[in-house]
DNA sequence: CTGATGTGTAACAGGATCCTTACGTAAACG
DNA sequence: CGTTTACGTAAGGATCCTGTTACACATCAG
């Protein structure tokens, strides 16, 4: 779960999302933040360091892309926690929750 | 998602893990740690700033309850990357080459 | 070759985090 | 009451994070 500690910052969580969008260069998303481009360099080793990015070479570009794969382990992680929200839709049996979305509820605090 | 941050922390997470199995008080809690109480306190008290749990005074003790709410939260963040691995699993490296997929959640700063 | 462009790294400052020891406080006990 | 029990908080120190400026290096344009 070193992923969390890597989603734990906002500009990299923003990083993440961008790229979920499409595959974009280190200059190219750095200008998209309030920043330095130095600062944005040092996020993208972390999310690459935690997996959670690739970047490919193209002449003098760095072209990074999302690794959904990590993403996924936080999926699993977050599994067996699931069944405590689910529940909250009672009235039926919830010994499985598979198959059914879970509804987003208000943001709390 | 302030509770990504507090979920960034190991110890942070196995006190949810141990919650989700039903309450407990404080220095029970603190007695599976190698950690001293105080600092299980100060874990606690991050994790209540982060509404992943609820505290109940029952006499002298503090009986702690997990609060699955953010955890619901964290699950609708992570939803719109959920296809990006939920196609094909043995493909990612296509999936990734080809990015522009999944319109991404957006982020606070 | 020379200079511009695109990026990563180094060095450093300011603040956050995590731990420990010491102390404060409220409820239960005799 | 005075003590014990169960917690939280304060103070201090070591370490980690994040941002900035300065610099090192390739790659591309001429």
């Amino acid at each position: 779960m070193e992923a969390l500690a890597a989603l734990a910052d906002p500009t990299r969580r923003q990083i993440v999302a961008l790229l979920a969008d499409g595959e974009q260069g280190a200059g190219e998303l750095a200008g998209q933040f309030p920043v330095t481009r130095p600062a944005i360099s040092r996020h993208l080793r972390v999310l690459r360091e935690a997996g959670l990015v690739r970047v490919r070479a193209e002449g003098q570009r760095r072209v990074y892309a999302l690794d959904p794969r990590p993403l996924s382990e936080l999926d699993a992680w977050l599994a067996p926690y699931r069944r405590l929200w689910a529940q909250r839709l009672d009235a039926l049996d919830t010994e499985i929750a598979r198959g059914r979305r879970a509804r987003a509820p208000e943001n709390g605090r």
